[in-house]
Parts: C-alpha cells; sequence; structure tokens
DNA sequence: TATTCAAATGACTGACCAGTCAGTGCAATG
DNA sequence: CATTGCACTGACTGGTCAGTCATTTGAATA
C-alpha cells in the first residue's frame, strides 16, 4: 500500500516475470509453440501452471512476452550502438555487429525467433509487429540517410533494409538446416556485410541512379 | 489385376492424391499447419477423413507431400530453365524468374512455405529437406562454375546460394509481414537480382581476391 | 499469538482433434 | 442373380492441454 509496499510488489512482479519468460524461451526454443505446453513452462520456471495465468492471460501472450522482450533489448542496443559510429559501412557494420552477438550469445532466441517468425506472419501480435516495423524503420532511416550523402545506390529503403535483417537471419538458419558443403569456420557477419554492402555501396565505374 | 485394371487403379490413386494435395495446400495456407485439421482438408478436398488415411499416414505427411510436391516442381522447371541460358548472369536471371513466376503463381505455396519454415526446421522430414539441400546444391554448383569462369567473386558457394534462396523468401514475406513503407509497384525480382548480382561480381577497381 | 489477505497452488473441466475401424454401397466377376 | 472385393464413410475413442477456481500457505500486521 506505501510506497514501499508497491515497491514490493513490484518487484515480486519483474521477478516472476522474468522467471518465467526465461523459461518460456527455453521451452518454446526447444519444443516450438505448438508442442510447448504451459505445463512444461510452468515447470520450469519452478512455479504452478495457475501462477502464469497470475502474470499473463495466455499462452500466447507469454510467447509474444518472450520474444518481443528480447526484440526491444536488442532494438535498443542496435539504436545505442549506432549512435556512436560515423559513415553508413560504420553504421552497417555495427547493426551487424550488435545482432550477430545477440544472436550468438542467446541461441535460444534466434531459434525462437526463426522457427516461429510464421507464427508472427499469422497471428499479427501487435506490440510484437510494431517492434518489427520500428526496426525496419530505423534500419531504413540509416540507409535513407546514406542515400542522401551518396554513400550508397538509390534503393527503396525498407524494402534493403529488410532483406539486410532477413539476411542475418539466413545465415543462423544455415547451421540449423543441416545442409552439407556450409563450411566449419564460416564467417557469417563478415559474409553478410560484404555482400550487402557490395550490393549497395556506389561503385567507380558507373554513376548512382536509380 | 490386368493391366488395365493396375491402369485404373493408378489413376484414381493419382487423381485423389491430386485432389488432396490442393486441398490440403489451401487450408495449410490458410491456417497453418497447427490451427489446420485433418477434417478441413478433408471437407476441403470433398472426401471422408477417412479417405484422406488410404492415401497417407498422417496430417504430417500431408502436409509435406504438399509441399514437397511443389518444391520438386520448381527444381525441375529450374533446371530445364537454366540449361538454356549460357553465363552466370544469365543463369542467376534465369534462376529467379523461375522461381518469382513460380510464387507469384501459386501464392498459396508461398505463404505455406514462408509460414511454416520453423516446422521444417523443426521435424526435418527427410524427403523435404534432400529436396532443399538439392535445390541450394545446384544452384551453388552453378555459381561454383561461375567463380571458376572468373565471373563472380570467390565466395563460400553453399551459404551465397541460400542467401540468394532467402532473399527471395524475403521478399514475398514483406507481402505478408505488413510492414508501411513498402512501395505498391515493387518488384522484386528485379531489386534481389540487383542487390545480389552486384554484391557478386567482379567490381573493375579491385581484383578478384577470396 | 491471532488475524488478515494477497500470492500461489494443482486438481479439474471442457473442448478439441488425430487417427481408427466396423459398416455401406457399388462395380466387377462367376 | 449371387458373390466378392474394395474404395469409401463418418461416428467414435483415447489422449491432450489451455485455462479455471476452490483451497492452502505464509508473511505482514495488530
Amino acid at each position: 500500500m506505501t510506497l514501499q509496499g508497491k515497491t514490493r510488489r513490484q518487484a515480486l512482479t519483474e521477478f516472476r516475470e522474468g522467471e518465467i519468460l526465461e523459461a518460456a524461451r527455453k521451452v518454446f526454443c526447444e519444443h516450438g509453440f505448438a508442442a510447448a505446453t504451459v505445463d512444461m513452462i510452468a515447470a520450469e520456471a519452478g512455479v504452478a501452471k495457475g501462477t502464469l495465468y497470475l502474470y499473463y492471460n495466455s499462452k500466447d501472450d507469454i510467447f509474444w512476452a518472450a520474444l518481443s522482450s528480447r526484440l526491444r533489448e536488442m532494438l535498443e542496443r542496435t539504436k545505442v550502438a549506432v549512435s556512436g559510429a560515423v559513415g553508413l559501412e560504420a553504421k552497417i557494420r555495427t547493426v551487424l555487429k550488435v545482432r550477430f552477438e545477440f544472436f550468438r550469445a542467446d541461441e535460444q532466441f534466434v531459434r525462437m525467433y526463426i522457427t516461429e517468425f510464421g507464427h508472427l506472419c499469422r497471428t499479427k501480435n501487435r506490440p510484437t509487429h510494431d517492434l518489427y516495423v520500428e526496426a525496419a524503420g530505423f534500419l531504413a532511416g540509416l540507409l535513407e540517410e546514406g542515400m542522401a550523402a551518396g554513400e550508397m545506390r538509390r534503393l527503396p529503403p525498407v524494402e534493403t533494409a529488410m532483406a539486410l535483417m532477413d539476411m542475418v537471419k539466413a545465415v543462423f538458419a544455415m547451421k540449423f538446416s543441416g545442409v552439407p558443403g556450409v563450411a566449419e569456420g564460416f564467417d557469417g557477419e563478415q559474409f553478410v556485410f560484404d555482400l550487402f554492402w557490395n550490393g549497395v555501396r556506389i561503385r567507380k565505374e558507373e554513376p548512382a541512379h536509380a
């Protein structure tokens, strides 16, 4: 009731939510959305199923919260890192660096992101969708600045931004897909930067044009 | 029993299988794998549920058959079309042309392919996986020829092939994702070719290098 | 120590659905 | 006409699981 009481309550809520989301990511990652059960998540989090429903309204709710908390984190970290970079090339390198670091550090999250992308396409959860749009818009903004500064060719900004984000996703998907012939020491970050930057930058032998 | 009898039976089987797969694609596309029910597919195909199980062993079976019949078709058509193209640039253009035509012609199939990619990552259905590997390998072979002929930079062939295939997928995913700012008349085929070819070809100002 | 009440519990319910199988009807055969 | 075989049917079963709610727990307060 007092400020102290509120704080205590908030602390508990935050603690439980964190616990639940971490458990959810683990379970959703391991089994996929459909095969994951709420009981599994509860067991993993070390609470009863009913407790989950004190903090979230549905299985979907838990899923979206687990996914978008990480997405938001990644976006924020990207914005901070990019603010310290000068020039389009450095900014793109920075965006890739943050995304790759993030994905490498939390394989559970990437797996979930990749394998449940369809779930996102289908149910169109508002907050998560908005986050996706915001990320694409942010990158598109960087690209537009670069175009205005003559650092890259004129290309549709949003489409190009999404293509870049998708290439990162694709590189990680390669690891899961088990296609033979993918080299062991393959440096995805360098590969994506190289392919994208060469595809996008202005070559000296011909003018910028549309 | 006679040859005649066998032929009749085969004809019936082919007819039913075709009907079922078409219905399955429609239902899986509309609802996604999890939300689609076998009853829906049966109703759509105009047969009883039991009949489906005369031709396929499980819901998964139906799904994989529906997906890979189209994938195989696309791969075969690509191989034929590419055999008539000379030079790496023309071959890549041809690969893209076939894929885009295919995807544009059967939106159900793309949607299914994109939104249920996770299902593929997760359950690793052998025939479908092999088909995916074969498609990647085929494209990778073309790229390697191009590298040997000095038509493109030296890049990891399989990874590059998968990146190209993924860009096509990404362009179609953009349509479904509902991100604002994606231009109405956006030409995905030209965009992918342009970005990829520029990213990959040898620029005059610097040597090929690794 | 007694009281209070929010937090947590987990057994339970109702809906759902993949897969089954006993039965139907029809075309071919004797 | 009787018989056989087989494609087809759809009601049924067994199992699963999201979400609920009556009950318990334990920490804070009086």
